[in-house]
DNA sequence: GTGTAGGGCGCG
DNA sequence: AAAGCGCGCCCTACAC
């Protein structure tokens, strides 16, 4: 791919020619690693103290300009596109600089794009030297990008040394470079997409502060106190645990993981050993910690009027899935209480308004059969829509069939296989959603004893666990046959690029939505591809874990976007669900039509069942 | 001092 | 034949 080499010009020079297409635009700003848009996220960084944007490069293509910004003519380049690698940084900086009134408020894009969701969108490394070095075969300096790190250099400027104006300049230009190389494979409502993550983040969420203000306050309180108890520093340290197990002779377990079997097998081999206390000492430590430090974050990100913002990474997954991002995660909040504190419970309505809460009902598992093709087991769905996933399963491939028959549930007034094993206390529906969650992506029987425990409690030998892998097996040949087709098809590709098209894709359409597994190496011990930048092993079972993934991920986004066209602006989404801020005069009736809206079949996965569930409440998660 | 890797813990 | 997968953040240890 050959790369434009613009040249570099003053202030005086770049005002004398107009600017042809799209600019590529690139902040320089201060930073340490205490003082960092990682750790702070944008909005908190930019309305820091610290707060020094010393440089901006712009870049048309032909000629790169880098100065001050209070010193560049703005003028030049208002309502045209711009381009950014991490717009929502360089944007935060660019309206923080407006109110600051270093630069003029009114010249404002008509767009602004950013380059680097559109490499992410690509499967291609996200950030910029990866995307670069992936796309055109270069190698940005990254000596340049260590030296400034610390360094306020805009007393520096213009009259900064050479290299470190080739390094600004370069984000801009190499940023417009993707952008004008690659921007055609980004379809509209990929990128509408992303401009709703943006917003969404921005708009913020309603955050309960005083039980925020009173509950980090207890936490600190509880890892002093606990941090005390353990005789040694730091306190988190395994290292010193591990020696201080063997000054007392109990050997170390294998995980101090509250969760790990390994460590409930230690703890019930030494009961009596004050390690145990130790460690149960460590696991609250660690927990009250995790708890005291996202409410920490989350007033950090406190707006003028009360509402919190976050950021969500757009494609931050592989698969396609939105992450979290910007030192607050808002994709893994707890479900339940930590030291007495519901980290959910801090979210809540606004006056006036409920949250509605509406998300898919095992979107995975429907998913997955439905790419299987096994028909005979949607229509199952199908025929009772509100039936529970792992009931299917029992009865489709466990053989399982109701005993006696009651009023009013799913199939024709039988009994649930849930009311069957209350009644009976049979472990059927456990079994089954273990097999279900485990088994359906290539699990083995050595992980699936693993996989019983933690997910269903059910503690089975190695005979047992190969007996039920080798019978899931049998009786799901299509899901077999899906891995088995995708494997397949990577490994023809040797040599070259593994492109898996999702089912939105139209057919021969070439702006869609793939899984992409670049330089595949099939051979002897399996396939090797790169993704994202990173060398990765691949197998059957992964390629459908994927692609399921990838295609309940479209769903929702399909939801996402239906829901927005009809004037539902979601103010959360955590992969399977969107959260929605409602009146409370219309409520119920938002509730109900965005369920709706949820549940209509989507026009590229036909016959996929789908349901969803939605609840409305004055706090999230209740 | 900085960067990274691994354990741990939280989510779908 | 065998293999659950997808994330982010905090803490500690360790190499440079």
């Amino acid at each position: 791919m050959r790369l434009p080499q613009p040249k570099r010009v003053t202030v005086k020079e770049w005002v004398t020619a107009p600017v042809p297409g799209v600019v590529g635009l690139d902040f320089e700003t201060f930073y340490t690693s205490a003082y960092s848009v990682s750790q702070m996220g944008n909005w908190a960084y930019v309305h820091d103290r610290r707060f020094n944007a010393w440089a901006v490069s712009v870049s048309d293509g032909e000629r790169t300009c880098v100065c001050p910004p209070a010193e560049f003519p703005w003028g030049m380049i208002a309502g045209r596109e711009w381009v950014s690698h991490n717009r929502e940084f360089d944007e935060a900086v660019f309206l923080r600089l407006g109110d600051l009134g270093v630069i003029p408020r009114d010249a404002r894009p008509v767009r602004w794009f950013c380059s680097a969701a559109l490499c992410a969108f690509l499967q291609l490394p996200r950030d910029l030297a990866g995307a670069a070095k992936a796309v055109f075969g270069v190698d940005l300096d990254k000596t340049i990008r260590a030296g400034m790190k610390g360094r306020d250099l805009s007393a520096d400027l213009p009259g900064m040394i050479q290299e470190e104006t080739d390094y600004a300049a370069c984000d801009a230009e190499m940023a417009l470079a993707l952008w004008n190389t690659l921007s055609g494979h980004w379809p509209a409502h990929e990128r509408r997409l992303y401009e709703q993550t943006v917003a969404m983040g921005r708009r913020g969420l309603v955050v309960d502060w005083d039980y925020v203000d009173a509950n980090l306050k207890e936490l600190n309180a509880t890892v002093e106190a606990v941090s005390a108890a353990l005789p040694w520093k730091p306190a988190l340290s395994i290292t010193k645990f591990e020696a201080a197990c063997a000054d007392i002779g109990t050997p170390p377990p294998k995980s101090t993981a509250a969760n790990d079997p390994d460590f409930q097998d230690w703890v019930r081999d030494n009961m009596r050993s004050d390690a145990v206390i130790w460690a149960r000492h460590m696991q609250r430590m660690r927990s009250a910690n995790r708890t005291a430090k996202v409410l920490e974050s989350m007033k950090a990100r406190r707006k003028a009027d009360g509402r919190m913002v976050f950021e969500l990474k757009y494609y931050g997954a592989t698969p396609g899935r939105w992450s979290g991002g910007g030192g607050l995660n808002m994709q893994n909040y707890n479900r339940k209480p930590a030291e007495g504190v519901d980290l959910r419970r801090c979210i809540v309505a606004p006056p006036g308004c409920l949250l509605a809460v509406v998300d898919y009902a095992q979107i995975e598992s429907r998913v997955l059969l439905f790419l299987a093709g096994d028909t005979d087991t949607l229509d199952m769905f199908r025929l009772n829509p509100d039936a529970d996933a792992y009931e299917i399963h029992a009865r489709a491939t466990m053989g399982w069939r109701p005993e006696v028959s009651v009023q009013g549930s799913g199939f024709s007034g039988e009994e649930t296989l849930r009311q069957y094993c209350e009644r009976t206390g049979s472990g059927l529906r456990q079994l089954a959603k273990a097999r279900v969650l485990g088994l359906g992506f290539g699990c083995g029987a050595r992980r699936f004893i693993e996989v019983a425990k933690v997910m269903a409690g059910l503690e089975i030998s190695f005979e047992e666990s190969d007996r039920i892998v080798r019978e899931f097996r049998e009786s799901n040949p299509k899901i077999v046959a899906l891995w088995e087709h995708l494997n397949d098809a990577c490994a023809s590709c040797d040599g070259g690029d593994y492109v898996l098209p999702l089912p939105c894709t139209q057919v021969n359409s070439d702006l869609g939505r793939f899984l992409i597994y670049r330089d595949v190496a099939a051979g002897e011990n399996g396939i090797e591809c790169t993704v994202a930048g990173d060398r990765i092993k691949v197998y059957g079972g992964l390629l459908a874990e994927n692609w399921t993934q990838g295609t309940a991920r479209d769903v929702l986004a399909s939801a996402w976007l239906r829901c927005d066209a009809s004037g539902f602006r979601p103010v959360l989404s955590v992969h399977d669900e969107l959260v929605f801020e409602v009146p409370e005069a219309s409520a119920e009736e938002d509730l109900r039509r965005i369920v709706g809206i949820f549940e209509e079949p989507v026009a590229w996965a036909p016959g996929l069942p789908l349901l969803a569930e939605g609840k409305l409440c004055a706090v999230y998660g209740k």
